[in-house]
DNA sequence: TTTTAAATTGCAATTATGTTGCATTAATTT
DNA sequence: AAATTAATGCAACATAATTGCAATTTAAAA
């Protein structure tokens, strides 16, 4: 068991996030954070931040992965409900937000044991269709 | 417009697919091949595919990119719900599923404009929970 | 059947993305 | 302030995916 320590680059990183209203990829972060950490720390400051339920990663239908902070969560749910909510990925943008308060409802064979769920719904973004 | 030929590669790449309960990765599919074509070629390949509509393009939780064939869609249907069905990603096996009949049911904000959507649950599938 | 035009392929090179090992640095605990 | 150990940087490696271009193959036209 590790013991988590506040660093320069993990409290820009998570600020980043927590400020951004859409979710970013790794090479996002990079280019924000203006050389303040090497890219291998970026990851390793990632994952340390999803499993510290501070953040967690969206993979959008193209294959991209980012990182979203889950603002509507509260620290309990956080740990309830694995940011199991839906995400909107906008084709002409590329931006992902998170759609807080979609519940997706659906019927599954019982044979099967969901533990998590990805729905990603795909296409014009509010901002993009004006 | 181009005109497209069928051709070795691609004929036993869709067969692959076809074949497959499973959604395939490039990986897979390129040993199953055992040396048949080029590894750019297939990534060709599988680009023409999915243009053609002929298999569809699913991302695993981890952002892995696999292909499959859409048994239950008629030609028809593969040009109106763009393989809007769900898959299930098993945790232990890594496989992707196609689950033909769910249909999950949602609403949104009508500002966004849907054009697809990617609903993948992941979990323990029926296989690795015996 | 032969010719022709364009689609497809192979190969080499390049880019993007993610991981690992290890020595060094920095954040906590005492 | 010193000790402990988490975190970082760097180099190297691994894998996934893309691009340009010359050579090949397909399918249609002659």
């Amino acid at each position: 068991m590790k013991n988590p320590r506040n660093t320069v680059a993990k409290t820009e990183i998570l600020k980043l996030i927590n400020h951004s209203p859409v979710a970013l990829s790794h090479a996002e972060i990079q280019s924000e954070l203006n050389g303040l950490c090497d890219r291998v720390t970026i990851y390793r400051v990632l994952d340390r931040l999803i499993s510290e339920d501070e953040i967690h990663k969206v993979v959008n239908l193209e294959g991209v992965v980012k990182y979203a902070a889950c603002h509507s969560c509260s620290q309990e749910e956080k740990h309830v409900h694995a940011h199991n909510h839906a995400h909107f990925s906008c084709e002409k943008c590329k931006e992902i937000t998170c759609l807080e308060d979609i519940e997706p409802s659906f019927k599954i064979p019982k044979n099967y044991q969901v533990k998590e769920m990805n729905f990603t719904l795909s296409g014009i973004c509010p901002n993009c269709s004006e």
